[in-house]
DNA sequence: ATTACTAAGCAACGAGTAG
DNA sequence: TCTACTCGTTGCTTAGTAA
């Protein structure tokens, strides 16, 4: 990640709490950065350019929003330190069992992807997932795992259509191990995928509104 | 933490590893960091001056270490952009029970003190500390501690001496509330102090060499 | 080979100011 | 007020080169 932005973001997290947008003028983010107002000025319209915020000019005031691409800078960067610094890379993540529309199922069941999970993770899933509806708390973790690598799983064509590229995570639910799977190209849903050579919801007796914690291995 | 040094600091952690000492040319650093042997040069120069490595010449070559002050600008930063991301600050150190000199006990007995760690922790401590020998593999986390800001202890002056300030964290040892006490300037022993309104040793049946976990709360 | 000095080029910064 | 443009200046970066 290259600096300026990182810095940038990361005062304007800073500023913005929780809520991830906030009222701060060009001189105010000049000042807790140590620039003049030009200089923030300036930074302001290339991170907007860059996609890691937004701006909404009220009668001449500004609203910053760091959008969820900001935010991919600034949770790749404490995972990249974290891991440099040897931390422990492993995150919970709770949530709901809810059902989801089979799709799941009818991608884990392509064979360019079973012999991938099969070489990579060490086990043929059952064929369908476990959906979970992340809890709000824990949507910081959920960043940190779209801003991780994860295990590469490759995409392929078949004759209809092509298969985009997945990442996996080794993870454990309930005694369990378990793999979770996302987009390779970040998509901001709360809901993630489950896939375990086990059938989870009969081996752990869930259904939907069942509460799960997932904790997921980001090295 | 100003930007060109930290940078510079977690690259070299990062091909240093755990050791926190590599071997690496200017040419070499200067391609990890997208720079020109020349600046990766002057860099280094100023990270040397500014106490935050070491380096030994070699016949020409030379082997960068980084300085435990270097690694308190990485922890320093690890804790800052934990906390902008809400992240748990909570960190566990585990290590042995070991015998103090009695300094300890002196020192928490200073009414200075005494009075502050009411004031501030909430609790009147039993006159004497726990020492506690870290193990290796919770230097990180000590590491994590040194750079935090902890609760501000002021020193203070008697007719005979000057006492220097010190941070306190509040901490849990065996169920138990407790605080772990450091000196405010750092100091890279790898003894910890844990004070508490109980008699630690008596209460958790605690003796010279027993292993004992804390978990401090940095914020 | 290597590190690091010097000089020149260039990008980033801030003062002034418009809208 | 505010944001953001222009432009002169500062200071970082690299090429060249010594040791």
């Amino acid at each position: 990640m290259e600096q300026r932005s990182y810095q940038a973001l990361k005062a304007i997290k800073k500023e913005a709490g929780k809520s991830n947008s906030v009222y701060m003028t060009t001189v105010r983010f000049g000042q807790v950065l140590g620039f003049s107002q030009q200089s923030a000025s300036r930074l302001l319209i290339e991170l907007e350019e860059k996609g890691y915020i937004r701006r909404k000019l009220e009668n001449r005031k500004q609203v910053i929003e760091i959008t969820d691409s900001g935010l991919e800078v600034l949770y790749g960067e404490l995972n990249e330190l974290s891991r440099i610094l040897s931390q422990d890379m492993r995150v919970v993540i709770e949530g709901e069992v809810k059902s989801g529309l089979g799709e799941g199922r009818y991608y884990v069941s392509r064979k360019g992807y079973i012999v991938q999970f099969q070489e990579k993770l060490g086990f043929i899933p059952y064929l369908g997932t476990l959906n979970v509806k992340v809890d709000p708390l824990y949507e910081g973790n959920l960043r940190r795992m779209r801003s991780s690598e994860g295990i590469r799983i490759e995409g392929f064509k078949t004759e209809d259509r092509t298969f985009g590229a997945v990442k996996a995570f080794r993870a454990r639910i309930g005694g369990e191990d378990c793999a979770v799977i996302l987009p390779e190209r970040s998509v901001y849903t709360d809901t993630i995928e489950v896939i375990s050579k086990e059938y989870l919801r009969g081996k752990l007796g869930l259904k939907d509104g069942s509460r799960v914690r997932v904790t997921v291995d980001l090295s």
